[in-house]
DNA sequence: CGCTCGCTTGAAATGGATCAAACATGGTGG
DNA sequence: CCACCATGTTTGATCCATTTCAAGCGAGCG
Protein backbone atom coordinates (compact mmCIF):
# COMPACT_ATOMS: atom_id res chain seq x y z
CA UNK A 1 0.00 0.00 0.00
CA UNK A 2 1.00 3.67 -0.64
CA UNK A 3 2.15 4.89 2.64
CA UNK A 4 -0.16 7.32 4.06
CA UNK A 5 2.03 10.41 4.87
CA UNK A 6 3.38 9.65 0.88
CA UNK A 7 -0.61 9.95 -0.31
CA UNK A 8 -0.86 13.01 1.91
CA UNK A 9 1.99 14.47 0.55
CA UNK A 10 0.80 14.30 -3.22
CA UNK A 11 -2.84 14.58 -2.98
CA UNK A 12 -2.12 18.21 -1.69
CA UNK A 13 -0.56 18.66 -4.69
CA UNK A 14 -2.08 16.51 -7.49
CA UNK A 15 -5.31 14.51 -7.76
CA UNK A 16 -4.40 10.61 -7.51
CA UNK A 17 -6.74 8.12 -9.25
CA UNK A 18 -6.73 4.63 -7.57
CA UNK A 19 -4.50 2.78 -9.87
CA UNK A 20 -2.13 5.55 -9.07
CA UNK A 21 -2.01 4.77 -5.22
CA UNK A 22 -1.81 1.00 -6.36
CA UNK A 23 0.94 1.46 -8.49
CA UNK A 24 2.79 4.06 -6.58
CA UNK A 25 2.16 2.04 -3.84
CA UNK A 26 3.74 -1.27 -4.97
CA UNK A 27 7.01 0.97 -5.63
CA UNK A 28 7.84 -0.11 -2.23
CA UNK A 29 9.78 -2.42 -0.33
CA UNK A 30 7.69 -4.60 2.05
CA UNK A 31 10.43 -4.44 5.01
CA UNK A 32 10.17 -1.40 7.39
CA UNK A 33 13.46 0.20 8.96
CA UNK A 34 13.20 1.67 12.48
CA UNK A 35 15.95 3.68 13.24
CA UNK A 36 16.69 5.10 17.00
CA UNK A 37 16.87 9.11 17.26
CA UNK A 38 20.29 10.14 16.45
CA UNK A 39 21.39 7.38 14.06
CA UNK A 40 23.22 8.29 11.14
CA UNK A 41 21.05 7.00 8.50
CA UNK A 42 23.47 8.40 5.84
CA UNK A 43 27.14 8.63 5.62
CA UNK A 44 27.89 11.73 3.61
CA UNK A 45 30.14 9.68 0.93
CA UNK A 46 28.03 6.32 0.69
CA UNK A 47 26.96 5.43 -2.51
CA UNK A 48 23.24 4.22 -1.45
CA UNK A 49 20.89 1.82 -3.75
CA UNK A 50 17.93 2.35 -2.19
CA UNK A 51 16.01 5.52 -1.97
CA UNK A 52 14.13 6.44 1.58
CA UNK A 53 10.70 7.77 2.23
CA UNK A 54 10.14 8.80 5.86
CA UNK A 55 6.50 7.36 7.04
CA UNK A 56 7.61 8.77 10.93
CA UNK A 57 9.95 11.27 12.37
CA UNK A 58 11.68 13.70 11.31
CA UNK A 59 15.51 13.14 9.48
CA UNK A 60 17.86 16.60 8.75
CA UNK A 61 20.92 16.49 5.98
CA UNK A 62 23.54 17.38 7.54
CA UNK A 63 27.33 18.50 5.89
CA UNK A 64 30.46 17.65 8.67
CA UNK A 65 31.87 20.95 9.21
CA UNK A 66 36.12 21.26 9.93
CA UNK A 67 35.49 21.93 13.63
CA UNK A 68 33.87 18.54 14.15
CA UNK A 69 30.49 19.77 14.52
CA UNK A 70 27.76 19.26 11.89
CA UNK A 71 25.35 21.79 10.17
CA UNK A 72 22.06 20.67 9.22
CA UNK A 73 20.41 22.60 6.04
CA UNK A 74 17.40 20.58 5.74
CA UNK A 75 14.78 18.95 7.82
CA UNK A 76 12.43 16.14 6.43
CA UNK A 77 9.21 14.86 7.41
CA UNK A 78 7.05 11.79 7.49
CA UNK A 79 5.73 12.02 3.24
CA UNK A 80 9.36 13.20 2.54
CA UNK A 81 11.45 11.23 -0.10
CA UNK A 82 14.70 11.68 1.36
CA UNK A 83 17.02 10.00 -0.90
CA UNK A 84 15.95 10.31 -4.17
CA UNK A 85 18.99 12.55 -5.00
CA UNK A 86 20.94 9.15 -5.10
CA UNK A 87 19.14 7.68 -7.54
CA UNK A 88 20.44 10.71 -10.02
CA UNK A 89 23.91 11.38 -8.34
CA UNK A 90 25.98 8.36 -7.63
CA UNK A 91 27.63 10.51 -5.13
CA UNK A 92 25.83 12.04 -2.60
CA UNK A 93 27.38 15.30 -0.78
CA UNK A 94 26.23 15.19 2.62
CA UNK A 95 25.04 12.70 5.44
CA UNK A 96 21.31 11.93 7.07
CA UNK A 97 20.62 11.57 10.32
CA UNK A 98 17.76 11.19 12.26
CA UNK A 99 16.49 13.55 15.11
CA UNK A 100 13.89 11.72 16.67
CA UNK A 101 13.05 7.85 16.48
CA UNK A 102 11.90 7.18 12.62
CA UNK A 103 10.10 4.81 10.45
CA UNK A 104 11.38 4.27 6.88
CA UNK A 105 10.17 2.45 3.49
CA UNK A 106 12.53 1.74 1.04
CA UNK A 107 12.84 1.57 -3.14
CA UNK A 108 15.84 -0.18 -4.68
CA UNK A 109 17.20 2.14 -7.40
CA UNK A 110 17.24 -0.09 -9.77
CA UNK A 111 12.92 -0.49 -9.13
CA UNK A 112 12.75 3.48 -9.18
CA UNK A 113 14.59 3.03 -13.03
CA UNK A 114 12.11 0.58 -13.92
CA UNK A 115 9.59 2.70 -12.74
CA UNK A 116 10.12 5.65 -14.90
CA UNK A 117 10.06 3.76 -17.85
CA UNK A 118 6.54 2.50 -17.13
CA UNK A 119 5.65 5.15 -15.32
CA UNK A 120 6.44 8.65 -16.69
CA UNK A 121 3.40 10.72 -15.68
CA UNK A 122 4.34 9.43 -12.05
CA UNK A 123 7.72 9.80 -12.68
CA UNK A 124 7.02 13.14 -12.98
CA UNK A 125 5.76 13.92 -9.30
CA UNK A 126 8.66 12.08 -7.62
CA UNK A 127 10.93 14.66 -9.52
CA UNK A 128 8.15 17.69 -8.40
CA UNK A 129 9.24 16.35 -4.91
CA UNK A 130 12.85 17.31 -5.20
CA UNK A 131 12.08 20.28 -6.71
CA UNK A 132 9.70 21.13 -3.85
CA UNK A 133 12.85 20.50 -2.13
CA UNK A 134 14.84 22.90 -4.26
CA UNK A 135 12.52 25.60 -3.47
CA UNK A 136 12.42 24.69 -0.22
CA UNK A 137 16.32 25.51 0.02
CA UNK A 138 15.77 28.43 -1.45
CA UNK A 139 13.32 29.89 0.86
CA UNK A 140 15.63 29.07 3.71
CA UNK A 141 19.41 30.85 2.17
CA UNK A 142 16.54 33.70 1.61
CA UNK A 143 15.73 33.64 5.38
CA UNK A 144 18.98 33.43 6.22
CA UNK A 145 20.05 36.43 4.77
CA UNK A 146 17.17 38.25 6.68
CA UNK A 147 18.20 40.30 9.39
CA UNK A 148 17.03 39.04 12.91
CA UNK A 149 17.15 35.67 13.99
CA UNK A 150 13.98 35.88 15.23
CA UNK A 151 12.22 36.76 11.85
CA UNK A 152 14.03 33.48 10.11
CA UNK A 153 12.46 31.48 12.93
CA UNK A 154 8.90 33.01 12.29
CA UNK A 155 9.51 31.89 8.68
CA UNK A 156 10.38 28.13 9.44
CA UNK A 157 7.79 27.84 12.15
CA UNK A 158 5.63 28.75 9.35
CA UNK A 159 6.66 26.52 6.62
CA UNK A 160 6.95 23.72 9.18
CA UNK A 161 3.43 24.68 10.08
CA UNK A 162 1.97 24.09 6.65
CA UNK A 163 4.44 20.94 5.44
CA UNK A 164 3.09 19.24 8.78
CA UNK A 165 -0.55 20.18 7.62
CA UNK A 166 -0.10 18.81 4.73
CA UNK A 167 0.29 15.49 6.06
CA UNK A 168 -1.74 15.43 8.71
CA UNK A 169 0.25 15.98 11.38
CA UNK A 170 -0.70 19.41 13.02
CA UNK A 171 -3.42 19.43 15.67
CA UNK A 172 -5.59 22.96 14.91
CA UNK A 173 -3.25 25.64 15.51
CA UNK A 174 -0.43 23.18 17.32
CA UNK A 175 1.69 20.92 16.30
CA UNK A 176 4.75 18.55 17.71
CA UNK A 177 8.73 20.04 17.09
CA UNK A 178 10.41 17.41 18.47
CA UNK A 179 13.74 19.39 18.36
CA UNK A 180 16.15 20.50 20.62
CA UNK A 181 17.28 24.24 20.46
CA UNK A 182 20.38 23.18 19.46
CA UNK A 183 19.25 21.38 16.59
CA UNK A 184 17.18 24.47 15.38
CA UNK A 185 20.08 26.47 15.94
CA UNK A 186 21.88 24.08 13.84
CA UNK A 187 19.09 24.08 11.35
CA UNK A 188 19.10 28.22 11.43
CA UNK A 189 23.04 28.57 11.56
CA UNK A 190 22.91 30.39 14.51
CA UNK A 191 24.38 29.60 18.06
CA UNK A 192 21.89 28.01 20.63
CA UNK A 193 22.70 30.72 22.88
CA UNK A 194 20.96 33.81 20.58
CA UNK A 195 18.37 31.25 18.90
CA UNK A 196 17.07 30.87 22.67
CA UNK A 197 16.97 34.45 22.92
CA UNK A 198 15.35 34.99 19.52
CA UNK A 199 12.68 31.81 20.66
CA UNK A 200 12.27 33.79 23.72
CA UNK A 201 11.40 36.89 22.29
CA UNK A 202 9.20 34.88 19.68
CA UNK A 203 7.34 33.80 22.93
CA UNK A 204 6.79 37.21 24.68
CA UNK A 205 5.36 38.49 21.33
CA UNK A 206 2.48 36.15 21.93
CA UNK A 207 2.46 35.34 18.32
CA UNK A 208 3.41 31.54 20.02
CA UNK A 209 3.66 29.37 22.71
CA UNK A 210 6.42 27.00 22.79
CA UNK A 211 7.27 24.75 25.36
CA UNK A 212 9.37 21.87 24.84
CA UNK A 213 8.24 20.50 22.13
CA UNK A 214 4.63 21.62 21.64
CA UNK A 215 4.03 24.57 19.62
CA UNK A 216 1.09 26.63 18.67
CA UNK A 217 1.09 29.11 16.90
CA UNK A 218 -1.73 31.73 17.55
CA UNK A 219 -2.03 34.15 15.01
CA UNK A 220 -0.33 32.65 11.48
CA UNK A 221 -1.02 35.82 9.55
CA UNK A 222 0.87 37.96 11.94
CA UNK A 223 3.95 35.50 12.25
CA UNK A 224 3.31 35.09 8.61
CA UNK A 225 4.42 38.72 8.26
CA UNK A 226 6.91 38.61 11.02
CA UNK A 227 8.62 36.37 8.82
CA UNK A 228 7.77 37.29 5.41
CA UNK A 229 6.51 34.15 4.70
CA UNK A 230 4.65 32.91 1.39
CA UNK A 231 4.02 29.14 0.68
CA UNK A 232 3.59 29.66 -2.46
CA UNK A 233 6.78 27.94 -2.79
CA UNK A 234 5.58 24.66 -0.72
CA UNK A 235 3.42 24.32 -4.30
CA UNK A 236 0.21 22.85 -1.38
CA UNK A 237 -3.00 22.92 -3.82
CA UNK A 238 -4.34 20.65 -6.22
CA UNK A 239 -3.21 21.17 -9.76
CA UNK A 240 -3.61 19.37 -12.75
CA UNK A 241 -0.49 17.43 -13.97
CA UNK B 1 21.72 20.28 -32.55
CA UNK B 2 22.48 20.28 -28.69
CA UNK B 3 23.58 23.70 -27.52
CA UNK B 4 27.18 23.25 -26.99
CA UNK B 5 26.79 24.66 -23.11
CA UNK B 6 24.68 22.01 -22.11
CA UNK B 7 25.83 19.54 -23.77
CA UNK B 8 29.37 20.44 -21.96
CA UNK B 9 27.15 20.50 -18.43
CA UNK B 10 25.95 16.84 -19.19
CA UNK B 11 29.08 15.64 -20.89
CA UNK B 12 30.40 15.97 -17.28
CA UNK B 13 28.20 14.13 -15.63
CA UNK B 14 27.45 11.09 -18.15
CA UNK B 15 28.36 9.88 -21.17
CA UNK B 16 26.07 11.01 -24.02
CA UNK B 17 25.85 9.29 -27.48
CA UNK B 18 25.38 10.11 -30.27
CA UNK B 19 22.22 9.10 -30.30
CA UNK B 20 21.22 11.21 -27.06
CA UNK B 21 22.57 14.36 -28.31
CA UNK B 22 20.76 13.95 -31.63
CA UNK B 23 17.32 13.48 -29.43
CA UNK B 24 18.07 16.07 -26.64
CA UNK B 25 18.76 18.55 -29.65
CA UNK B 26 15.55 18.19 -31.18
CA UNK B 27 13.93 19.06 -27.86
CA UNK B 28 14.74 22.68 -28.50
CA UNK B 29 12.21 25.14 -29.97
CA UNK B 30 14.37 26.54 -33.28
CA UNK B 31 14.15 30.19 -32.25
CA UNK B 32 16.16 31.93 -29.78
CA UNK B 33 15.79 34.58 -27.49
CA UNK B 34 17.98 37.37 -26.71
CA UNK B 35 17.33 39.48 -23.47
CA UNK B 36 19.46 42.99 -22.65
CA UNK B 37 21.53 43.15 -19.19
CA UNK B 38 18.65 43.96 -16.21
CA UNK B 39 15.38 42.37 -18.36
CA UNK B 40 13.29 40.01 -16.11
CA UNK B 41 12.45 37.08 -18.29
CA UNK B 42 10.35 35.71 -15.59
CA UNK B 43 7.98 37.22 -13.17
CA UNK B 44 7.75 35.56 -9.62
CA UNK B 45 3.81 34.46 -10.28
CA UNK B 46 4.03 33.59 -13.70
CA UNK B 47 3.04 30.66 -15.29
CA UNK B 48 5.39 29.27 -18.00
CA UNK B 49 4.69 27.01 -20.72
CA UNK B 50 8.34 26.51 -22.03
CA UNK B 51 11.54 26.31 -20.05
CA UNK B 52 14.92 27.62 -20.33
CA UNK B 53 18.13 26.69 -21.31
CA UNK B 54 20.69 29.73 -21.16
CA UNK B 55 23.10 29.74 -24.35
CA UNK B 56 25.28 32.26 -22.83
CA UNK B 57 24.95 35.08 -20.10
CA UNK B 58 24.47 35.45 -16.72
CA UNK B 59 20.60 34.67 -15.05
CA UNK B 60 19.80 35.13 -11.20
CA UNK B 61 16.64 33.87 -9.67
CA UNK B 62 15.27 36.81 -7.51
CA UNK B 63 12.71 37.15 -4.56
CA UNK B 64 10.82 40.34 -4.23
CA UNK B 65 11.57 41.59 -0.65
CA UNK B 66 9.16 44.11 1.37
CA UNK B 67 11.21 46.16 1.45
CA UNK B 68 11.14 46.73 -2.17
CA UNK B 69 14.41 45.32 -3.12
CA UNK B 70 15.47 41.71 -4.60
CA UNK B 71 17.33 39.16 -2.66
CA UNK B 72 18.96 36.87 -5.13
CA UNK B 73 18.81 33.63 -4.39
CA UNK B 74 20.86 31.71 -7.24
CA UNK B 75 23.09 31.95 -9.83
CA UNK B 76 22.82 30.44 -13.30
CA UNK B 77 25.17 30.55 -15.96
CA UNK B 78 25.19 28.69 -19.72
CA UNK B 79 24.27 25.22 -19.61
CA UNK B 80 21.64 25.76 -17.18
CA UNK B 81 17.90 25.01 -17.63
CA UNK B 82 16.60 27.59 -15.61
CA UNK B 83 13.29 26.71 -15.31
CA UNK B 84 12.90 23.04 -15.36
CA UNK B 85 10.84 23.90 -12.24
CA UNK B 86 7.99 25.33 -14.02
CA UNK B 87 7.48 22.00 -15.76
CA UNK B 88 6.78 20.30 -12.50
CA UNK B 89 4.92 22.74 -10.62
CA UNK B 90 2.56 25.02 -11.77
CA UNK B 91 3.05 28.22 -9.95
CA UNK B 92 6.69 29.73 -9.46
CA UNK B 93 7.92 31.20 -6.20
CA UNK B 94 10.89 33.08 -7.72
CA UNK B 95 11.41 35.30 -10.18
CA UNK B 96 14.78 35.40 -12.82
CA UNK B 97 16.74 37.96 -13.95
CA UNK B 98 19.31 38.43 -16.28
CA UNK B 99 22.45 40.11 -14.79
CA UNK B 100 24.32 40.22 -17.80
CA UNK B 101 22.70 40.15 -21.81
CA UNK B 102 21.32 36.33 -22.55
CA UNK B 103 20.93 34.19 -25.30
CA UNK B 104 18.37 31.55 -24.33
CA UNK B 105 16.49 28.64 -25.95
CA UNK B 106 13.62 27.04 -25.24
CA UNK B 107 11.73 24.04 -24.93
CA UNK B 108 7.87 23.68 -24.49
CA UNK B 109 6.53 21.91 -21.86
CA UNK B 110 4.27 19.89 -23.63
CA UNK B 111 7.40 18.77 -25.35
CA UNK B 112 9.17 17.62 -22.58
CA UNK B 113 6.22 15.87 -21.52
CA UNK B 114 6.31 13.83 -24.47
CA UNK B 115 10.32 13.40 -23.91
CA UNK B 116 9.65 12.19 -20.56
CA UNK B 117 7.83 9.00 -21.85
CA UNK B 118 9.87 8.39 -24.63
CA UNK B 119 13.31 8.82 -23.28
CA UNK B 120 13.18 7.92 -19.69
CA UNK B 121 17.00 7.89 -19.21
CA UNK B 122 17.54 11.25 -20.71
CA UNK B 123 14.66 12.51 -18.89
CA UNK B 124 16.51 11.63 -15.65
CA UNK B 125 19.42 13.57 -17.14
CA UNK B 126 17.31 16.72 -16.88
CA UNK B 127 16.05 15.54 -13.37
CA UNK B 128 19.85 15.14 -12.35
CA UNK B 129 20.10 18.65 -13.22
CA UNK B 130 17.16 20.04 -10.79
CA UNK B 131 18.78 17.71 -8.55
CA UNK B 132 22.15 19.08 -8.82
CA UNK B 133 20.59 22.75 -8.29
CA UNK B 134 18.85 21.57 -4.88
CA UNK B 135 22.98 20.32 -3.68
CA UNK B 136 23.97 23.93 -5.04
CA UNK B 137 21.41 25.48 -2.70
CA UNK B 138 22.73 23.39 0.26
CA UNK B 139 26.68 24.31 -0.15
CA UNK B 140 25.08 28.23 0.08
CA UNK B 141 22.59 27.64 3.22
CA UNK B 142 25.64 26.28 4.43
CA UNK B 143 28.18 29.12 3.36
CA UNK B 144 25.62 31.55 4.40
CA UNK B 145 25.53 29.85 8.00
CA UNK B 146 28.77 29.01 9.59
CA UNK B 147 31.54 31.09 7.58
CA UNK B 148 32.27 34.78 7.74
CA UNK B 149 31.62 36.30 4.45
CA UNK B 150 35.53 36.21 3.49
CA UNK B 151 34.80 32.39 3.59
CA UNK B 152 31.63 32.67 1.71
CA UNK B 153 32.81 34.85 -0.92
CA UNK B 154 35.49 32.05 -1.46
CA UNK B 155 33.32 29.05 -1.47
CA UNK B 156 31.53 31.68 -4.15
CA UNK B 157 34.49 31.78 -6.27
CA UNK B 158 35.49 28.25 -5.79
CA UNK B 159 31.96 27.20 -7.27
CA UNK B 160 31.64 29.52 -10.03
CA UNK B 161 35.18 28.38 -11.38
CA UNK B 162 34.12 24.74 -11.30
CA UNK B 163 31.22 25.51 -13.09
CA UNK B 164 32.42 27.41 -15.59
CA UNK B 165 35.67 25.55 -16.38
CA UNK B 166 32.54 22.71 -16.87
CA UNK B 167 31.01 24.49 -19.81
CA UNK B 168 34.10 25.88 -21.07
CA UNK B 169 34.00 29.46 -19.62
CA UNK B 170 37.25 29.35 -17.74
CA UNK B 171 40.83 30.05 -18.68
CA UNK B 172 43.30 28.40 -17.14
CA UNK B 173 42.93 30.21 -13.62
CA UNK B 174 40.79 32.33 -14.90
CA UNK B 175 37.39 33.71 -15.52
CA UNK B 176 34.99 36.16 -16.15
CA UNK B 177 31.98 37.21 -13.83
CA UNK B 178 30.11 40.08 -15.01
CA UNK B 179 28.63 41.33 -12.12
CA UNK B 180 28.36 44.40 -9.69
CA UNK B 181 30.05 43.45 -6.14
CA UNK B 182 26.41 44.81 -5.12
CA UNK B 183 24.80 41.88 -7.08
CA UNK B 184 27.66 39.71 -5.39
CA UNK B 185 26.14 41.27 -1.94
CA UNK B 186 22.20 40.34 -2.82
CA UNK B 187 23.32 36.66 -3.46
CA UNK B 188 25.90 36.32 -0.50
CA UNK B 189 22.93 37.62 1.67
CA UNK B 190 25.39 40.34 2.33
CA UNK B 191 25.61 44.21 2.53
CA UNK B 192 27.22 45.85 -0.72
CA UNK B 193 29.91 47.40 1.67
CA UNK B 194 30.78 44.12 3.65
CA UNK B 195 31.09 42.38 0.51
CA UNK B 196 33.68 44.93 -0.47
CA UNK B 197 35.69 44.79 2.46
CA UNK B 198 35.60 41.17 2.39
CA UNK B 199 36.90 41.22 -1.14
CA UNK B 200 39.14 43.93 -0.64
CA UNK B 201 40.86 41.17 2.13
CA UNK B 202 40.26 38.34 -0.20
CA UNK B 203 42.68 40.34 -2.61
CA UNK B 204 45.11 41.23 -0.11
CA UNK B 205 45.58 37.51 1.18
CA UNK B 206 47.36 36.84 -2.63
CA UNK B 207 44.75 33.69 -3.15
CA UNK B 208 43.00 35.98 -6.22
CA UNK B 209 43.01 38.86 -8.18
CA UNK B 210 40.28 40.55 -9.17
CA UNK B 211 39.79 43.47 -11.08
CA UNK B 212 36.29 44.40 -12.61
CA UNK B 213 34.93 41.46 -13.89
CA UNK B 214 37.99 39.57 -14.28
CA UNK B 215 39.11 36.98 -11.61
CA UNK B 216 42.36 34.97 -11.57
CA UNK B 217 42.24 32.38 -8.62
CA UNK B 218 46.31 32.15 -7.82
CA UNK B 219 46.14 29.18 -5.29
CA UNK B 220 42.73 26.82 -6.10
CA UNK B 221 43.32 24.62 -2.82
CA UNK B 222 44.52 27.36 -0.38
CA UNK B 223 41.18 29.15 -1.68
CA UNK B 224 39.16 26.06 -1.10
CA UNK B 225 40.28 25.48 2.08
CA UNK B 226 39.51 28.87 3.57
CA UNK B 227 35.96 28.36 2.22
CA UNK B 228 35.86 24.61 2.99
CA UNK B 229 34.86 24.37 -0.56
CA UNK B 230 34.35 20.74 -1.13
CA UNK B 231 33.20 20.23 -4.90
CA UNK B 232 31.25 16.24 -4.78
CA UNK B 233 27.91 18.26 -4.81
CA UNK B 234 28.55 19.80 -8.71
CA UNK B 235 28.88 15.58 -9.20
CA UNK B 236 31.38 16.81 -12.54
CA UNK B 237 32.45 13.37 -12.81
CA UNK B 238 31.76 10.92 -16.07
CA UNK B 239 29.73 8.27 -14.46
CA UNK B 240 27.39 5.83 -15.67
CA UNK B 241 23.81 6.24 -15.25
C1' DC C 1 34.12 68.93 -18.85
C1' DG C 2 31.04 67.44 -15.78
C1' DC C 3 28.05 63.53 -14.69
C1' DT C 4 27.06 59.02 -13.46
C1' DC C 5 27.94 54.65 -11.76
C1' DG C 6 30.51 51.49 -9.26
C1' DC C 7 33.99 50.98 -5.93
C1' DT C 8 36.16 52.44 -1.60
C1' DT C 9 36.61 54.43 3.07
C1' DG C 10 35.10 55.97 7.75
C1' DA C 11 32.51 56.03 12.01
C1' DA C 12 28.72 54.66 14.90
C1' DA C 13 25.18 51.38 16.12
C1' DT C 14 23.67 46.63 16.59
C1' DG C 15 23.21 41.79 16.03
C1' DG C 16 25.20 37.65 17.05
C1' DA C 17 29.11 34.57 18.81
C1' DT C 18 31.45 32.86 22.57
C1' DC C 19 32.47 31.51 27.16
C1' DA C 20 30.82 30.41 31.46
C1' DA C 21 27.61 29.51 34.87
C1' DA C 22 22.87 28.90 36.82
C1' DC C 23 18.65 26.76 36.45
C1' DA C 24 15.16 23.42 35.35
C1' DT C 25 13.80 18.72 34.21
C1' DG C 26 13.17 13.62 34.05
C1' DG C 27 15.41 9.35 35.01
C1' DT C 28 18.22 6.27 37.71
C1' DG C 29 19.86 3.65 41.37
C1' DG C 30 20.30 3.26 46.17
C1' DC D 1 11.27 8.29 48.21
C1' DC D 2 15.24 10.93 47.75
C1' DA D 3 19.89 12.25 46.05
C1' DC D 4 22.22 12.54 42.12
C1' DC D 5 23.24 12.90 37.31
C1' DA D 6 22.56 14.00 32.60
C1' DT D 7 20.44 16.76 29.42
C1' DG D 8 18.35 20.79 27.82
C1' DT D 9 17.14 25.64 28.71
C1' DT D 10 18.09 30.19 30.43
C1' DT D 11 20.98 34.22 31.87
C1' DG D 12 24.97 37.39 31.94
C1' DA D 13 29.11 39.60 30.17
C1' DT D 14 32.37 40.58 26.63
C1' DC D 15 34.07 40.73 21.98
C1' DC D 16 33.74 40.73 17.15
C1' DA D 17 31.23 40.72 12.65
C1' DT D 18 28.18 43.10 10.02
C1' DT D 19 24.89 46.88 8.96
C1' DT D 20 23.85 51.45 8.15
C1' DC D 21 24.58 56.06 6.92
C1' DA D 22 27.44 59.18 4.72
C1' DA D 23 30.92 60.86 2.01
C1' DG D 24 35.08 60.50 -1.20
C1' DC D 25 37.20 58.59 -5.24
C1' DG D 26 37.96 57.10 -10.05
C1' DA D 27 37.00 55.72 -14.68
C1' DG D 28 34.08 55.92 -18.66
C1' DC D 29 31.05 58.60 -21.44
C1' DG D 30 27.93 61.95 -23.56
Amino acid sequence: MLPEPLFKYLSARTALSDRDRRVLGQLFDLRRRFVADGTVVLEPDARPTVSILITAGFVARYHPLSTGTRQLTALHIPGDFVDLHGLLLRQIDHGLIALTDCTFMTVKHSRLREFSVAEPSLTRLLWMSTVIDAAIHRAWILAAGRRRTEQQIAHFLCEMFRRLTIVGMTNGHSFSLPLKQKEIAALMGRSDVHVNRAVQRLRKSGLVSWTGPHITIHDFAALAKLGEFDGTYLSDRVEPR
